[in-house]
RNA sequence: GGCAGCAUAGCCAAGUGGUAAGGCAGAGGUCUGCAAAACCUCCACCACCGGUUCAAAUCCGGUUGCUGCCUCCA
């Protein structure tokens, strides 16, 4: 079974096919750096993250590259706001990125390209363009022929002439064309700026991904990806710029995903309706919230609540209970039992079922659900008196690989202080001599640490509550 | 105005032609010294109106409602 890719361009499901047999260049938009991300943010972080490590599972080797947008309009303004220079702000916010979303258990890419380190390449593709006639220099500023590109908007499906007609659109003065986007800004007074053929000045937003993927990916490749509201205008810019000097197809793959909205409204910085992952983490499970991110196809929309995070919690518990009701087992498994076999096929499709989810688009929500029937099958398991050590390992691994597989993590059993030990022991002795009055004063004492008891027929085991 | 998307049980959410996955919550039961965990059972005619079809949540047309992009934005 091959993987399926809803891509932008064709609107369709499309068979994916690298470009080069065994590997895949994908390519992220990241941040621009000004601020903390927000769990709007985080969405694609953690989607496009979790698509790089399915593919990996399906032994490609994944060039995975994420930029920085660490100049722009909106870092200037953080940098005379918070005072500081521009760089600095950059590298902050870069590191509270990293924090941010490794505790969401995102994997760092290959590469993580920033614009102030990339500045020549940046400006060598902006001459090229204006070599080749599909830019101009104009008053310090030089600017995109957009008109000159025949297939723009391809990748939003507008032509032209539906955008000019577009009712917001304004002519710049230094435009010839009011669609014609900057590639260079000539710098004001006093602004952060680096020298070039035009005069001092910065690149404009959207060359610096053309510039960046194909220095560190090349003139074509597999995957771009980025949120839904990069389709339109930043994407579309970056085919014309890079198809435009290449000659040669951008990305095959165009993956967009949906939004985060509070209150059924997009969140966003510029509408203030934001949380920041830096604060939900010290509120929530940053697992949770990436269970939470998981739980939706990555391409609809999903709706932000507290109430929401806390029933999927309960859902992520059960399967983690499961898990380590499975560890517990383990110690008293015996041999192979008459049932093993039938039990080692039935976890074998459990994760075939998975991979089939997975190949669809990247279905996590679909994925998830196996995740509840391996939940539901293994507690079936633990139901028969006798159990096979090779089976309880086989569960154990899936749900550690599928749990891998989605960026997961399954909790860890963690060591016990010795007076809670000692009053574990006094308990189990207690219901022994069936002094249940004891036994029971000692469970809600424990209750009040937060310890959880459990009595099964293989003993007793806790958890935290 | 142009281009898209969405509308499925109390809540969340899959599902693109054959009579509705999964989770949370809820009800009943089993197990248990009592619990907990778990297991079993129950819980939807898929916004509305037409049409195509032997057959539609799924295709077509229309209506209503919501959202997004067209401007910085994940």
């Amino acid at each position: 079974m091959s993987i399926q890719i809803y891509n932008t361009l064709s609107r369709k499901k499309e068979e994916f096919i690298p470009l080069e047999k065994g590997t895949v260049k994908m390519y992220v938009c990241g941040p621009t750096v000004y601020n903390y991300i927000h769990i709007g943010n985080a969405r694609p972080a953690i989607v496009f993250d979790t698509v790089r490590r399915y593919l990996e599972y399906r032994d490609y080797d994944v060039q995975f590259v994420s930029n920085f947008t660490d100049v722009d309009d909106k870092l200037i303004k953080a940098a005379n706001e918070l005072g500081g220079s521009v760089p600095a702000i950059a590298d902050r916010f870069i590191e509270a990125y990293f924090e941010d979303v490794t505790a969401l258990g995102c994997k760092r890419a290959d590469v993580h390209p920033r614009v102030m380190e990339n500045m020549d390449i940046i400006i060598d593709f902006i001459k090229a363009l204006i070599q080749k006639g599909f830019a101009y220099e104009s008053g310090g500023d030089v600017y995109y022929r957009t008109r000159k590109f025949d297939t723009y908007g391809k990748l939003s499906h507008q032509s032209i002439d539906e955008l000019r007609l577009g009712a917001r659109i304004e002519v710049g003065e230094k435009k010839q064309d009011a669609l014609d986007f900057a590639l260079w800004k000539a710098a004001k007074e006093g602004e952060i700026s680096w020298d070039s053929p035009w005069g001092k000045g910065r690149p404009g937003w959207h060359i610096e991904c053309s510039a960046m993927a194909k220095k560190y990916l090349g003139d074509s490749i597999d995957i771009h990806a980025g949120g839904q509201d990069l389709a339109f205008p930043h994407h579309e810019n970056e085919i014309a710029q890079s198809e435009a000097l290449s000659g040669k197809e951008f990305a095959k793959y165009w993956m967009h995903n949906g939004y985060i909205n509070i209150d059924n409204e997009k969140m966003s910085k510029s509408l203030g309706n934001f949380i920041t992952v830096h604060d939900i983490i010290k509120r929530h499970d940053p697992n949770l919230i990436r269970f939470f991110m998981l739980s939706v196809h990555y391409r609809h929309p999903i709706n932000y609540s507290e109430e929401l995070l806390e029933k999927l919690s309960a859902g992520l518990n059960r399967i983690n209970t499961s898990y380590q009701n499975l560890k517990h087992r383990k110690g008293s498994s015996t041999g192979l039992t008459e049932t093993s076999s039938e039990w080692l096929k039935k976890i074998e499709s459990i994760r075939r079922q998975f991979e089939k989810e997975m190949d669809d688009d990247f279905n996590t929500a679909n994925a998830i659900s196996i995740l509840f029937e391996l939940s539901k099958q293994a507690n079936y398991y633990l139901l028969e008196s006798n159990t096979d050590t090779v089976v309880i390992d086989a569960f154990i691994k899936e749900f550690e690989e599928l749990f891998a597989i989605l960026g997961l993590v399954l909790g860890e059993q963690e060591l016990l202080d010795e007076e809670i030990e000692a009053l574990i022991e006094q308990r189990i002795q207690a219901r022994k001599d069936r002094n249940f009055a004891l036994s029971d004063q000692i469970r809600d004492q424990l209750k009040e640490m937060n310890i959880i008891l459990e009595d099964t027929a293989q003993g007793t085991r806790w958890k935290r509550g």
